[in-house]
DNA sequence: ATGAAAGCGCTAACAC
DNA sequence: GTGTTAGCGCTTTCAT
């Protein structure tokens, strides 16, 4: 039913190899044949089969996916646009691998195989996960989001979380705090642990101490935000700012310190990461961390293409610059008394 | 350097035709060959290539999904959640068919036929958009997602736009509002003409008049609830409720409120449309109307199955109920003075 | 119950 | 410049 080669080399009055030459733009066609070729392409709404490109070894353009927490991750939607851009820009397709830990003998780099991907984009992946380290294994050339692996064809991409938070504490420790909390984001998660550890080297660096009970840990949502505010809240010595792993656990935090009747921010400064939307439209509106989130997704596919493209290039490890944008949540200290 | 069928074929010691039944679950192998080959399946990690699979007319357990505003429309990823539950349960996988308008002479059906695809997914499409004609008269399996087309092999899914807002004017009314104003959604969206729709109905059946400056058009963003709400607040009869085509429109409007200094609830009732994670958080917290986004995404992806494995099947057009989510920004009318 | 062979749509030598 | 042919990995008659 849909055109194939041969319908349009019948068609041509040539044979299928010229087709094939011209649809690949081989030099050695003549200006007339090429042209008929392609005027008749056009009008039969030809187009060659991937399928059987990709059989006979040619580039199947395919870009695999492997979200370990499912498509509806919410901060994958994020990196999303840039994704897509890069996507059209180089000629991809993006498919999403579906099956994963579907089964138990379920085997992710079989299914990239079996559906000829060029390269897969991971996102998700914990720090020491196995799965992770396979993919390297495998030699499918990978780029990881927010997991600092690489290997021969592997590489990886982030914010600088670390950077970004030492920045928190500096700023916050400018505006005259001294007794600041920190609520963590999922421990042994990348980005996690690299928060943590920015606001200690910041602690550090500024001089101030950090006392074990003001670091409470969470897992990124707004429901360890509020346990972990009402938690800090609760000390006979409270902080007078908390940076929060994340917007979601931010907003938590605030809404257990309007609870508490604590003023935000004359009496607790409140700092998030990742600016979503949520964060401007919160009220206060929070002070957080912007991630380019676009960005990310964009140089992430520019550099797997790069991986795909180039077997001996060096794996990529690259860290995105980010943003701390002041809203209403932070403040000056309140004075000691 | 991938196992083949002729590397199990050899190892087992049979020809590949036979690797072939087991692996295809023909009843005519004998239980010995079965077991042996499935061994050496699991041992050698194999898995049939996709490829060479689809081409010889086996199905390729792939679906498209085509959106008209690329993979970051904000909408499409609450649906997500859905999809990605139906897909596994089925065992497709998606692929994103991203060349999508990039070059004047793309064809998004023939990309769909080259790349195998066995139905599609199609998001964001308007009202009376040839590209959707199109792919309903491709034949190709299409399910859309709010557009009310269906075909021989096409049908749709969406919420009850219509009704929720019949609901929400009631509900309004019940509280003694009488002039009540709409913030539309965009004209020629499918969704945003059946909620335009559903107000003018539900004001008729309450014997309210609309008046023509009570409707102001927007396009769901922010942006436009705020110019709206400044419109409407600049009226010599000021409404003292509006009915917004989306909650990022009702934010917008909150927005414009507060800063004319009129108290919502108290002088003016707002109410939404998506509930969305914003509507939750905004202050005072956004009466709305929240869409069962991840079943609209499950539905979907289900009817679309239907409609590749059976031909004949009738094409499907499901409209899913919504739920009144009553927050903060709704109350009681003022008193007239 | 198993295998030989043809062929899906395409590309890539190689010959003319 | 163009055509012939083999073959990518697989499924499917059709023999045996």
């Amino acid at each position: 039913m849909t055109a194939t080669i041969r319908d349009i080399a019948k068609a041509a009055g040539v044979s299928v190899a010229t087709v094939s030459k011209v649809l690949n733009d081989y030099s050695t066609v003549s200006r007339a044949t090429r042209e008929k070729v392609l005027a008749l392409v056009a009008e039969m709404q030809f187009r060659p089969n991937e399928a059987a490109r990709s059989l006979v070894g040619r580039r199947s353009m395919t870009i695999g996916i492997l979200l370990t927490s499912g498509l509806s991750n919410p901060f994958f939607v994020h990196l999303l646009g840039g994704i897509d851009e890069a996507l059209k820009e180089r000629g991809y397709d993006l498919i999403y691998l579906a099956q994963l830990s579907a089964h138990p003998e379920y085997n992710f780099v079989q299914h990239c195989r079996s559906r000829n991907v060029e390269g897969v984009l991971a996102f998700g992946f914990q720090l020491g996960e196995l799965d992770a380290d396979k993919l390297v294994a495998s030699g499918i050339p990978t780029l990881f989001i927010d997991l600092n692996l690489t290997g021969k064809r592997a590489g990886y991409i982030s914010s600088d979380n670390k950077e970004a938070v030492e920045g928190t504490v500096r700023y916050l420790h400018g505006l005259g705090h001294r007794r600041i909390a920190n609520i963590a984001g999922l421990p042994g998660s990348y980005v996690g642990e690299r928060r943590l550890a920015g606001f200690h080297e910041a602690m550090d660096a500024a001089g101030l101490t950090v006392h074990p009970e003001n670091i409470v840990v969470g897992d990124f949502t707004q429901e360890t935000g509020y346990r972990g505010m009402r938690q800090l809240l609760a000390l006979p010595q409270r902080p007078t700012a908390v940076v929060c792993g994340s917007d979601k656990s931010a907003i938590g935090a605030l809404q257990a310190a309007r609870e508490a009747g604590v003023a935000v921010p004359d009496e607790l400064s409140i700092v998030g990461f990742d600016d979503i939307d949520e964060a401007r439209v919160v009220h206060p509106s929070l002070t957080t961390v912007r991630q380019d989130m676009p960005a990310l997704g964009r140089r992430a596919i520019e550099l797997l293409d790069r991986l795909i493209v180039e077997p001996e290039a060096p794996p990529p490890a690259v860290i995105l610059p980010t943003q701390l944008i002041v809203r209403e949540t932070t403040g000056p200290a309140p004075r000691e008394h």
